[in-house]
RNA sequence: CGGGGCGUGGCUCAGCCUGGUUUAGAGCGCCUGGUUCGGGACCAGGAGGUCGGUGGUUCAAAUCCACUCGCCCCGACCA
């Protein structure tokens, strides 16, 4: 991507209303964008770390056997009625009626969703185990949205659910989901402690969460539960045992919030100039920035190690606005980019200098060997 | 929902207490021209706000009063 084609906005200053750090920096580097109390949009670059994060999530969901759907955000009130959880919501739940006057509802959660779907469709042990997750966005008219993205009232939340013929079986999948969560978050760069929870109004018989260890309190950024047959009873989702007899499955469910794990590596990695993000995730893993604009051989030199790094698919933006070297580092530290390419003064001994965001260590390479740098750093990146 | 704070050009804020030289300011950003070019450059010129909204008090309201909308922070709840 080239800057000037690009749509990134920075500002010097953070937002008067901003307190955390997250919140600051994500608003500053241009990431988000609010559009009323707890409900943000997404900005290009914001969105790539969105996306990779997903992207992390999905290849581990699927890697633990996993299987993807997308189920909708409306759902009819009904079927929580049948849970029983109707009321247990209260307010955090978005509920209206529709044209027909029947009771609707955003989804905050997707238990009774998914729950009607495995018992339209499991009817034998031998359709079972299963786990299906999505990531979707749910709706929860929070008390107090707040932090930015960290609580708000619209998220993106991967959330699994695993079906199980015996609780044994059902301690296999809590047991897989926790590794993946752990490869998750690690492969996120993000510092977890689990720690034994109150399952609250999900229910069940025992629940563990994920608490990133970062400058702010809050996050709790990933949660599971085991939950029995608590569901599968109350909306009848049952298989027919190998003995003929009808049984009812066992039931677990495993939520992160990815909208909430891009603020939390915010808030554990960054420092006075902005973001540094872990190469895993970063909206850019290398910014060019050639210094002086006005000099066309510099330009030229930068344009083809543009060309040249993006078809060698690395996520690259070339930072070619008419701007000072100082604008462009500064934002090139506030997005976080974690490697930074300088055409400048030893341009005329056929040298850049490569600067890494975070251990702040910088190399002059021979602007022919740049390319197999990187790739050799990335390969084990600091 | 309870407690606290705040709404003035795109952003950050001053002015408000002690209404009237304010034709409403500053810095940053933005536009034009020029000079610069390794850490948020400089010079010159320019565009842009009726002061969240409504009602009231007054000869006069950004400034006082009431109501209202919105935003942020603390508390109870959640990924």
């Amino acid at each position: 991507m080239k800057w000037t084609c690009s749509f990134i906005f920075t500002s010097r200053k953070p937002p008067a209303d901003a307190e955390t750090v997250s919140q600051k920096l994500m608003h500053q580097a241009g990431m988000i964008d609010k559009l009323v109390s707890g409900v943000y949009s997404y900005l290009p670059h914001g969105l790539k770390v969105l996306q990779k994060v997903s992207d992390i999530i999905r290849e581990e969901m699927n890697k633990s056997g996993a299987i993807e759907i997308l189920m909708p955000a409306l759902q009819p009130a009904s079927l929580w009625k049948e849970s029983k959880r109707y009321g247990k919501m209260g307010k955090d739940m978005i509920v209206f009626k529709d044209r027909h006057n029947r009771e609707m509802l955003l989804g905050p959660t997707h238990e009774e969703v998914v729950s009607d779907i495995v018992r339209k469709y499991v009817k034998s042990w031998k359709n079972l185990p299963v786990m299906l997750y999505q990531i979707q966005t749910k709706y929860r008219d929070e008390i107090r949205p707040r932090f930015g993205i960290i609580r708000s009232r619209e998220f993106l939340m991967k959330d699994c659910y695993s079906f199980d013929r015996t609780d044994l079986e059902s301690e296999q999948s809590y047991f897989k989901m926790k590794q993946a969560y752990i490869k998750i978050f690690e492969r996120c760069g993000l510092a977890v402690t689990i720690q034994t929870a109150d399952s609250g109004v999900i229910g069940g018989k025992f629940s563990e969460e994920f608490v990133a260890t970062g400058d702010c309190a809050e996050l709790e950024i990933g949660h599971i539960f085991k939950l029995g047959t608590d569901y599968s009873e109350k909306l009848h989702i049952v298989y027919v045992d190998k003995d003929g007899n009808e049984k009812p499955a066992v039931m677990g469910c495993y939520g992160i919030g990815v909208s909430r794990i891009v603020a939390a590596i915010i808030e554990g990695n960054h420092d006075e100039k902005g973001i540094i993000w872990p190469v895993s995730v970063a909206p850019f893993i290398v910014t060019i920035i050639p210094v002086n604009m006005s000099d066309s051989n510099m330009v030229e030199i930068a344009n083809k190690m543009y060309d040249e790094l993006q078809s060698a698919r690395i996520d690259i933006l070339l930072d070619d606005r008419e701007e000072s070297a100082g604008v462009k580092f500064a934002d090139a530290d506030l997005i976080g980019i974690p490697y930074r390419i300088i055409l400048g003064r030893k341009l005329s001994e056929g040298k850049v200098e490569i600067l890494e965001r975070k251990t702040k260590k910088s190399h002059d390479i021979a602007i022919e060997n740049v390319k197999q740098f990187l790739i050799s750093a990335l390969k084990n990146p600091a």
